[in-house]
DNA sequence: CCAGACGTTGTT
DNA sequence: GTCTGG
DNA sequence: CCAGACGTTGTT
DNA sequence: GTCTGG
């Protein structure tokens, strides 16, 4: 599912595209290839203060109650349908929201042998976020505190169902303040829907974008597997 | 009662 | 096959 | 998500 | 922490 994906925007131009003051950035770094188990830049609502804020949260959610930290390797995504029952998510879907930043991610094409990777993005270029979900972990040995978070993901839209069966829920602008508080007026559920296909793009890229350690620019440039030049319904994918 | 799970993906 | 690391 | 490991003993 | 299975 939602296991890799893209965020080149800056967070100065994070902070301005949506509505955050930035008294102190988390200053990650941009990548090309973010793959779960790293720190990835998130967005969330201070309930106190009201301000939004950038934060770096560790990918692989961790439930407050786990006693090992390993459970972090299964919970990189939520399925939108479950969230509000699954144990490991419901009482984050209730009280701990986010927001996660990215300008592209990546799918894998399985029905394919090898299987091909594709990346989508929006026709306009413009940065967008992933619906996320965060806790605080209090590791018993250590001490030390470990915050985490996961991307939910639901039904692809058609674009993306033409070569996987599952997508990571994107939000609109327009719900990204219902979404941030700390209180769920009973319909938030209903925001996990997926992006219209019409707004957004996919093409094939190179398989170098399987591997994390391969991360630059041209990632993101279209590539055409001897599987896609040969076979014809590989080549009507790419078609708008 | 205690023990054990608590998750996602995709399955040519 | 399953788990860990990135 | 994919790639890569998957083990033991005993310690210059 | 909370739920399910035995």
């Amino acid at each position: 599912m939602c296991g890799r994906y893209r965020r080149t925007t800056s967070e100065e131009e994070l902070a301005r595209v949506y509505h955050i003051p930035i008294p102190k950035q988390p200053d990650l770094p941009i990548s090309y290839n973010i793959a779960p188990s790293q720190k990835v830049l998130t967005i969330r609502l201070n309930p106190q203060s009201r301000v939004r804020s950038l934060d770096a949260l560790q990918w692989g959610l961790i439930p407050y109650w786990a006693k090992d930290p390993k459970v972090g390797y299964r919970t990189i995504n939520a399925r939108a349908e479950t969230i509000d029952k699954a144990p490991s998510f419901r009482e984050a879907f209730a009280k701990r929201r986010c927001l996660i930043p990215a300008d592209g991610f990546y799918e894998w094409r399985k029905t394919a042998k090898p299987k091909l990777p594709f990346a989508i993005a929006m026709k306009d270029g413009r940065p967008f976020t992933f619906a996320g979900l965060w806790e605080n972990w209090k590791d018993p040995e250590s001490g030390e505190w470990l915050r985490t978070c996961t991307i939910i993901t639901g039904e692809p839209n058609e674009l993306v169902a033409q070569i996987h069966p599952r997508m990571p829920v994107i939000l609109p602008e327009e719900h990204h303040a219902a979404w941030l508080e700390e209180t769920d007026d009973g319909n938030l559920k209903e925001l996990l829907i997926p992006y219209p296909a019409d707004q957004m793009r996919m093409w094939e890229i190179s398989p170098r974008v399987n591997t994390p350690k391969n991360d630059d620019p041209s990632l993101w440039e279209p590539f055409h597997s001897e599987a896609t030049q040969t076979k014809t319904d590989a080549l009507e994918l790419l078609r708008e």
